[in-house]
DNA sequence: GGCTATGATGGCAATACTGCGACAGCACGA
DNA sequence: TCGTGCTGTCGCAGTATTGCCATCATAGCC
């Protein structure tokens, strides 16, 4: 699948001969002369990454990933001339996730982006609940595959249901689930059941776990809210 | 929530130095000496992110990363010595995140593995569609996905209603909210309480962050018209 | 300074939410 | 057919939260 790329310089030098070089590595290339008309091209033409110059008339590389970041994780990349390592810090302090000091190899530049879309695409795999079935979090292991579920290697009889549920919690630990998602996670999202039914689950999650380890208390309430697993400090 | 970081390198030297200055940063640091060292202490302690010389002794960089890259997609970033292109070119093809030349600033290195980190957590809310938004105000930080809210990294115990109200508030600092706006903000528009009400859970959330900071007062008052989040300067 | 409107705060009853035990319906295998 | 285990609900009791009131403090205005 091609990945397209928004080029933001205000250098027409620049703008021409790397979107060549980019275009000719398979990338979909859309550039932009300044931040304003890259901000309104944008909003009609969504790209994978973003290379922005920092320094532009108009608006600037700066202020254009402020934009940027107020609604969307856009991977960007700056390019500047200057090399001062204070302007890198804020650069990437600001949300960007790379910074390339020109001049610069194109050869370089060309990795810098692979790397960050194939970061990108690792980290959305990641996310994917079914690209693991092995889930290791501290004492908890779930092996889906085998539909097994041990806390500190003591086996614990979980049933899918609450499998299911505890491994949407553990997944992401800190993170609040309310019961809409557990259920989602169980079930599906057609079907729906009482609120309480997963109550009902993680009281019967929790007895199970504390049955191997009676100071098991890494399901947490959150009143009003839903549950989340503890996080490990 | 502390990020754990593997730092791989056989200058003793460089490997304290950074240790220290990444413990200082609130990251949790394990260091080891060279690729076999590393290999067996992650299998063990696994960690959010992995900092690796390329020259080591045993097991070099390269070599220690593909083995990684085997079963995981841990960020990885290459320090290095030497300062051919090609090698960065190359490591960065063999699957890297990103790549240091050393000497290096510590502060910039910092920057680097914040905005991986960074990366690597907007790609899990963006796969999240419930994810709600970290909202960072200087001392004050709340994180929707988590519901929790600190005030200079310690916890502060909100509720629902609270959070929505001072989210709503920390927002626009600056700004004014009327009452019926933060209560629209709480309740959804369709709901009406007294407007006693919203003093009433202003004055929960300045209690709540008094009792971390008793100098706490960023929600001001505006006579007759309603609260607002005081502007950093 | 007085006067009035508005906000801060403690308290309290009403309400909402959760944990837990109990139980009936169901699926499944013996 | 029976027994067993799982599941979805319900009711009750305990607890957290909330909306509102009364009272006191403060701001704005003359």
């Amino acid at each position: 699948m091609t990945n397209r790329i928004a080029l933001v310089d205000d250098d027409q030098n620049i703008l021409a001969s790397v979107a060549i070089a980019l275009e000719a590595e398979g990338f979909s290339v859309q550039t932009y002369k300044d931040g304003e008309d890259a901000l309104r091209g944008l909003d009609q033409q969504p790209v994978d990454l973003a290379i922005l110059d920092i320094k532009m008339p108009r608006l600037d590389g700066m202020e254009l990933l402020q934009r940027i970041r107020r609604d969307s994780s856009l991977p960007v990349i700056f390019l500047t001339s200057k090399d001062d390592e204070v302007d890198e810090v804020l650069g990437l302090r600001m949300g960007a996730d790379d910074y390339i000091k020109k001049p610069f190899s194109q050869r370089l530049l060309i990795e810098r982006i692979r790397a960050l879309l194939r970061r990108q695409d690792m980290a959305l795999d990641d996310a994917d609940p079914n690209a693991e079935t092995v889930l290791n979090r501290g004492a908890l292991l779930l092996d889906g595959a085998r539909h097994l579920c041990t806390w500190n290697r003591r086996p614990v009889a979980l049933t899918v249901t609450a499998c299911l549920i505890l491994r949407h919690l553990a997944m992401r630990p800190g993170h609040v689930k309310n019961r809409d998602q557990l259920m989602d996670a169980a079930y599906g999202d057609s079907i729906y059941v009482d609120d309480r039914t997963i109550d009902s689950h993680i009281k019967r999650i929790r007895r199970k776990l504390r049955a191997v380890d009676s100071a098991f208390n890494e399901i947490e309430t959150l009143y009003g809210v839903g549950y989340r697993y503890r996080e490990s400090d």
